[in-house]
Formats: structure tokens, C-alpha cells, sequence
DNA sequence: GCTTATATATTAACCGTTTGACATATCGAT
DNA sequence: ATCGATATGTCAAACGGTTAATATATAAGC
């Protein structure tokens, strides 16, 4: 593997020349530019990351915390914020924490030990004030952890509004409303706010139910569905707070004997890929998740910069309808 | 931020003993050990990840290369992997390569310049020799790029042999193959070799058809799907080569009224979660991910100490029935 | 002919940790 | 009294790049 020093050798000039030349400080002529690129080109040189990174102490990685990788809606987001993250000359070192707070302090101090550019919060981590373990921007998404710690989110309350008009519209006269588990995020009781409000202020009745944490991370949500069902079985609109647990709603309608949209409307939350894939597809709230993560990376590469304060930012949400309502 | 230095001073030994301690060589007091961890603690000392990679000429990153982020598939592996890299002490560096030879060469190039323990290769990098192009251990899973690069599989064709098995032993007269992108992927071509074997000694005919790259990465099935069954409307088993395609057929078919199981049979594979999400839910082949995966991150940490020479191995798979067949 | 901008060189310190070479001291065992 | 194991110390180079300070040379502009 070669070195700077065996491409200022090559080129006859300078390791300093070469590093300026490859940090674009000072000056360079086109003759002596060319002559260090073949050099470079000639020995293959790819500087050291490792090296660079600790001279300016900062790398160019960027932390990503997420509960799980497998959940869909969290891929969405891993996936988005790879592209992003790659496409600013950064690299992604991906957490799974389980929402676990004690798996995420880890992943803090690990990646403050690797001088990370940045974090991206998408997991739980209530209240600790993360911000004082490391010396990087942080940004949360979907999740407001502290008051300190910056963080973009999309319209939850007006999520749960939409849901609750187009099940309303739709003729519904009972509705419910399954959330993943609130201890979890927060930020997403505002979905239920939401739909409570619409419900409330267009006399239609209600029932709500709170997934657990286990619920959520195993993504079965079959035992508080089948007893909203048995003990409510006059519901004929359900919004859930996200789309697995629609979609597990469909399964045991359709073993029920419930037929879909017909005898009972679903409206999932996130509009994941799998919304489409359902028989019927699932009507949903769609999430600008793009949007966000690209606000999140932004956030970070700019807050490295010092060239912004990054600020909290609400996205808009929108209704997609499809076959379950 | 504090440094092996600080600690040193404070607890009053050199860097020398501080390091070695850190790293388990030579002689440690009892006394000594509690002197420096309390310092450590009193400091809140991390040791810099990057100089002592730098030092050691060697991170403990470990880069995971896979085409997307958001096929749940990979999102199985990513899961898998991180659980495994994290176990390991090692951190996970993800690529998207969306499969693209040129993107791979660049994850790749980037993945030597941070001197990654090893890489994990997921994607498509046909024949391309990579193991030239870093120093560190490679494996693919679920691929056979070159045969110096050892890999891990499945039994891919035992799954089209179980597939094919099902479906007849199911009583279907006339089967039907989808493919995703053959091209992308030869290994996953030994699913149809398995299949059209079993068909041919039963006498029982079939028809295969392959989908393209972009239907691959865009999981989007519908054209292919429909053209198939208004071409061969007798069809009445289908053996799918992902389960992302084999949702889409159900979805298909109940659009057209095509009653699963009754009128039409669908085998998936790779056992995802969308099977059971779906409804009806998918009979698939299940892939023994778990398995793959933490045979790719043991050979990684295995070679990098040189303990074994990873060789290429191949994992059986089973048929999961479920509600489609 | 003087100034100024451009282009490069030399030197060396620094980032934080590892590691080898070598020295020294203590302690129990022979 | 000597030996070997244990326990620590000092010193300094190395990992590969960044960067500040200082110097010099060329070319263009007035």
C-alpha cells in the first residue's frame, strides 16, 4: 500500500504539495496537478483514512442509531440515509440498540471514539442527555430526546387527523385506534392526539390500545388485535400507528371472516413497501421519509461546518388511499 | 477529550503501562490495574479508535456491502450482520451498491483506504477479482463471485427441488417459474435448475420466466406477473424466486379472482417477514440467514488473525408451509 | 524596477496510540 | 547468593497524513 510520501516521491515534489493538492489549500499549477495524479494513478494511492481523520480529528463517518434493522419502516430510513450519507462523501457506521438505552450509550461512546462527523438518532433514548458524550452534532428523527438535541419529525397530530376524516368520510361509526408501543416514542402519541381530536369533535366513539415494547419489537401484534376485536365488535375503522400492525389487522379479518373495506377500513401509518404488497393494499399515512433523512444529514454535514444552528423541523404527512378503506 | 497521556499522568505510570494494560500484554498488578481504570473512569477516558487503528495498521470496522437497504431480504441480513459485528467488538460499515459494479469498486476502494477488518459481500460484483483490490479478508454471501473469494450460500437448489416437490405433492398440473434478475445473480439460478429438474422426472410441465434487473430493484412484478398468467392461464402453481415476487402474485390473482390456494399455488423463497404479513401468508423456502451470517462474520474475524483459511460453505434450507400453497 | 500573486520547497511539530528495546526493582525459590 | 518470573519504567520510533512557518523562484502588472 502506498504512501503520500512515496507519491511525493514519484512526482518529485513535496508531501506537502501532494497534501495540499489533495485538500485543495494553496496553490497548484496544472502541470504539477497532472504530474501527482499520474503518480497517483501509478501506485494506486488511496490516502489513508485512518490517518487523515486522526490529523483532523474528525472522520468522516456518520452514526446512524436505529432499534432494528429488520422493521421496515427503519430500513426506509436506513437505505435513504445511506444513499445521503454516501453521496456527501461520508460513510455510514449503522446501530442496531433495540431500543435499549443501555445498547445506545455504547453505540454513543463507540462512536465518539471513532470521531464520528455526526449521529442520527431514529431510536428511543428518552431524556439522557446524550449530547454531553459526544463532541458531534447529533439529530433525532421522528424523536424528541432533549430540548438541546435538534431533531426532525413529520406531522404526527395531522397524521392522526387524516387518518381519522378518511375513515370518517369513508362512512365509518366506531373507530379504534392500536398504537405501537407509546412509552417508546412520544412523538408518535400525537397520532393518536390527532385522530382523538377529530373523533371527539365529530361525536363518532372510539377505542384505543397500546402495543407493548416486546409487541413492537417482535412486530406480533395478533393478541391485542383478535381482543379489540372480540370485546369491541362493532368497530368498522381501524388507524394503527404503523403499517405492520395494519397489516396483521388484514390476516385475522380475513380469518375472521371480516371482509376488507367492506365490513372494516384499516389505515396503517408510514407507507412502507409492504402497504403495497398486502392483499388489499393498505390505505396509509405517508411519511416523507426522504425528506426527513435528507434534513438529518444535511443537518449534520452543515452543524460540522458550523455554518448553521440546526434547528427542529416538522414535515407534512399525507393520506394515500388504497384498498383497505 | 482526554488521552492515554492524561490517564498516565494521572494515575501515575507511564503510557507505556497504560497501553499495555489496554491491551493485555505483559505484566499488570492488581494494584496498578485499579489505579489506571479509576483514573480512566475519573477521566471518562476512550482510547481514539482511529489512532489506534492507524497504529495497528488495521480498524475494526467491517464493511457490509449489500444492492439495497430497503428489500427486506438484505434488511434480514443487515439485522443479522450488525448483531454479529457488534457482538464481535467489531463496528458495521454499511454500502448500498444498488448493484452496480462501479459503485462496488468504490465502496471497495473506500473500504481498503479505512483499512476495514474485513468485507461482507451481499451484492452482485461479477468476476470481478476485489480480493486484489484490498488487503483484508472478503466473503460473499449468497454469491459465488470468484473462486478465490470464499462464500457462504444456501442450498439454492434443494430449494427449487423442495419448491417443486411441494407444489406437485400439492396437486398442481402445471407450474410456472419467476425468476428475479438471473443475471444478478447465478447462484440464486440454481433455484430453477432444482425446480425444472423435479418437473422433468414428474412429467410435469412448466414454463420460467425471468424478470429484469430494474424489476429487481424497483420490486416491482406486475407486468411480468400478468403477461405470465395470460399466457399460460392453466397455471396453477407458481414457485417464485424471492417472496417479494410471490406476494405480488397473490395480490395479482386476487385482483383477478384467482382463489389461493384453490385455484392457483404460490411457493415463495427466502422466508421474509412479508410472508407472514401477507394474506394469505406465504409457503416459502426458508433461508437459514442467521446461519449464513454468522459464518461470514466468523470468517472475517477468523482471518484476520490468520487462524483458518475461510473455505466456502453451503447451508441447507427448508420449506416453511403457510396459507398459499 | 518594484510589487504582487502564484507556485513550490524545507522543516518540523502534531494527532493519539502501539510497540520494541532496554533498564530496573521486587520477590520467592533454589 | 543467584536465578527466573513478575512488574514497571524510560525512550523513541512508527503509523500516515495535516499544517503552520518560513523561504525562494517565477511571472505578470504597473
Amino acid at each position: 500500500m502506498s504512501t503520500l510520501k512515496d507519491v511525493a516521491e514519484k512526482s518529485g515534489v513535496t508531501v506537502t504539495t501532494v497534501s495540499r493538492m489533495l485538500n485543495g489549500r494553496g496553490y497548484i499549477s496544472e502541470k504539477t496537478r497532472a504530474k501527482i495524479n499520474e503518480a497517483m494513478r501509478e501506485l494506486n494511492y488511496k490516502p489513508n483514512e485512518l490517518a487523515r481523520a486522526l490529523s483532523k480529528k474528525r472522520s468522516n463517518f456518520i452514526g446512524l442509531i436505529v432499534p432494528s434493522a429488520s422493521n421496515m419502516y427503519f430500513c426506509k430510513v436506513i437505505d435513504c440515509v445511506e444513499h445521503l450519507v454516501t453521496g456527501s462523501g461520508y460513510k455510514l457506521l449503522l446501530c442496531t440498540s433495540n431500543d435499549e438505552t443501555k445498547k445506545e450509550l455504547e453505540y454513543f461512546n463507540m462512536l465518539s471514539a471513532s470521531k464520528v462527523a455526526g449521529v442520527i438518532l431514529a431510536s428511543h433514548t428518552q431524556n439522557i442527555d446524550l449530547s454531553v458524550a459526544i463532541d458531534a452534532p447529533i439529530i433525532s428523527i421522528d424523536r424528541i430526546i432533549s430540548p438541546r438535541i435538534p431533531s426532525v419529525c413529520s406531522d404526527n397530530y395531522q397524521g392522526g387527523v387524516l387518518a381519522a376524516e378518511h375513515l370518517i368520510a369513508k362512512g365509518c361509526r366506531k373507530l379504534a385506534h392500536i398504537s405501537g408501543s407509546s412509552y417508546l416514542n412520544m412523538e408518535a402519541n400525537k397520532r393518536f392526539f390527532g385522530f382523538k381530536e377529530v373523533c371527539e369533535k365529530r361525536g363518532v366513539p372510539y377505542v384505543a390500545v397500546d402495543a407493548t415494547e416486546e409487541q413492537f419489537l417482535s412486530m406480533r401484534y395478533e393478541n391485542i388485535i383478535n381482543s379489540l376485536i372480540d370485546s369491541h365488535p362493532d368497530i368498522d375503522g381501524i388507524f394503527t400507528s404503523n403499517d405492520i400492525i395494519a397489516a396483521q389487522v388484514i390476516k385475522i379479518c380475513s380469518k375472521r371472516g371480516i371482509r376488507i373495506p367492506q365490513q372494516m377500513k384499516v389505515v396503517g401509518y408510514d407507507d412502507i413497501d409492504l402497504c403495497k404488497f398486502c392483499t388489499p393494499s393498505i390505505t396509509t399515512i405517508h411519511q416523507p421519509v426522504r425528506d426527513i433523512c435528507q434534513r438529518a444529514v444535511e443537518s449534520i454535514v452543515m452543524g460540522r461546518d458550523k455554518k448553521a444552528i440546526p434547528t427542529s423541523v416538522t414535515f407534512p404527512v399525507t393520506l394515500v388511499e388504497r384498498e383497505s378503506t
